[in-house]
DNA sequence: TTGTAGGCGTTATCAG
DNA sequence: CTGATAACGCCTACAA
């Protein structure tokens, strides 16, 4: 059942069934009304592939994430989604993973589904020495690249990021004036998000007179054993009675860590996790942690796409979005 | 640059250009290394939506779930996208929500894409009323349909899922032989595994000559606060000293209740959780709960639509993957 | 081994 | 307001 059926069925030509599909140019009721009764009938739906090709768009945008089962990049992945869905547009995803050739690979892959955009989901996708990044400035050059939770300079790039750095700054620094005497940094790998946090904590130690340097910062492995193994570690070789982590479930993991080490928290150990995850909101006791704003985020994302793609001129290539502290009583 | 341009480039027909791009036919090993060399210099990557035209299929397959922040959905969508990529094909995702309208929608729309196949992930597809899968069964007559957790019969739709009956009955067994009098079933929405979990909760309770009624199912609205007021009614409305959930939230969410009404887990309250999440690892005390697999069901849910899209005569309608109890300290 | 030509289903541009 | 026709870019018989 092709547009040609609908034609003949209705004894008009092709070009009026399609008028009357994309509700372009003038058709009269009359006829408008038996093209769309018999497209009903037979309930026919146009090739997507078809309009895609002589369109040059399936309005269609490839979603990049490392991996949908961490907690704030399947939130992100399920609003970017929903917001893109709105717009009318479908959402091809792709887990990557955090492997570097596997990004890239994945990115072409994207570009060769002809999507209108992509959207790099994630801290992950950005090298810290930038000449590494230009897979994403080469990409660029065929589609618009959006980038949640990263920044990268470049040409058809636009970034929607977080305030990391300054609300781990104000996070450090409350936690330094209200008693915290050292701080270690727990993260899992090095990421855009990951450099900013570790900013804003080395200056807001640097106004109070506290040492802050490599030695303070864990790498921790997957799961609950590895960070405790990397707490355990951190703690021969500096001292610590804070301990702010990169996301929440780096954060419930030292709890265990502090439980198994009896040390309670807050009194002895204080801990802090990131991203307001339902993480934080399950552990004893509650977790002080950061709401970055996924949604919003993600909504923000999704808007400078559309009009980016509706060939606005008024778009932002980076919006900075802040967060909040949200205390629990693991501090 | 298209298939001409390449073709125009090395002195051959686009015949010739196809046939070296997709490795059919014959092509002389000077001709071939021209052209990939051509290829590789313009950087030329064949149009998807032509190719999609011309074979009738991009190679994509819809995947749908209610919502991707889920623990447990967003860990299949991340398996399901990785597998049918190593299969060649890409993943169109979209996140439906729990509305019924929203749903059939949904599945509209991705018919609307063409896609080869769809997957509707999640228990949450099925409604009690057989009736009311019609939609299902509807789009099944143009494009295969896979279900990974639940179950509907009919032509041309495939499921797998995992054991609930058999998992729950043992569990609760398991719990009824240990200490447990009575017990309380705490679930979120109606869905088929949650039918299932309850026959099975139902008949290791009629087995041990324990009294499990409607009256022992509690239904938890969203957030912890939700879960513990519910739990607060079912308290008034029967005795029980064992709480089973129907996900690793909602039990670490009674452990909240428990610990806001004094009791203390297990002794006094037993709590049981199901999926094998992440937060089973990091509640105090540590969960019980049900490894149901996700991984292995979204692999053999790809295998199975790999299988059947191929043509294959020998796959299976219904798949069932038993699962596992994993003991924590929670009960 | 290579080339020619028709078909896939739309949209869009002209005439009428 | 409506119709014919040319793209869109690729695949694949069928010919050579």
């Amino acid at each position: 059942m092709n547009i040609y059926d609908i034609a003949k069925a209705a004894n008009v030509s092709i070009a009026t069934v399609s008028r009357v599909i994309n509700g372009s140019g003038k058709v009269s009721p009359a006829t408008r009304d038996k093209i769309l009764r018999i497209i009903q009938e037979n309930d026919y739906t146009p090739n997507a592939f078809a309009r895609g090709l002589g369109m040059g768009s399936m309005r269609t945008v490839g979603i990049l994430c490392a991996n949908t089962s961490d907690l704030y990049l399947s939130e992100a992945v399920f609003h970017l989604e929903n917001n893109l869905r709105k717009s009318g547009f479908n959402s091809l995803l792709c887990c990557t993973g955090y492997d570097r050739g596997e990004k890239e690979n994945a990115l072409r892959l994207m570009l060769s589904k002809s999507v209108d955009a992509v959207i790099l989901v994630g801290s992950n996708y950005i090298e810290s020495e930038d000449s590494a990044n230009d897979y994403i400035r080469r990409a660029a050059q065929q589609i618009p690249v959006f980038m949640m939770n990263g920044a990268v300079k470049g040409e058809n790039i636009y970034c929607v990021t977080c305030d990391d750095y300054t609300v781990s700054y104000e996070l450090a620094e409350m936690l330094l004036t209200t008693g915290s005497k050292s701080i270690l940094f727990a993260q899992r790998n090095n990421s855009y998000s990951t450099r900013r946090m570790i900013a804003g904590i080395r200056d807001a130690c640097a106004k109070h007179g506290v040492t802050f340097s490599g030695e303070h910062i864990a790498n921790c492995e997957v799961g609950v054993a590895g960070v405790i193994r990397a707490l355990q570690e951190a703690s021969r070789r500096v001292k610590f009675d804070t301990v702010m982590c990169f996301n929440d479930l780096l954060a419930a993991s030292a709890l265990k860590y502090a439980q198994q080490e009896g040390l309670s928290v807050p009194s002895q150990l204080r801990i802090s996790g990131y991203d307001y995850s339902v993480l934080s909101l399950i552990t004893t006791p509650l977790l002080t942690t950061v709401d970055n704003k996924v949604e919003l985020m993600s909504q923000t994302t999704v808007n400078v796409l559309v009009h980016c793609l509706a060939k606005d001129l008024l778009v932002s290539q980076h919006t900075v979005i802040s967060a909040n502290i949200v205390k629990g009583h693991s501090t």
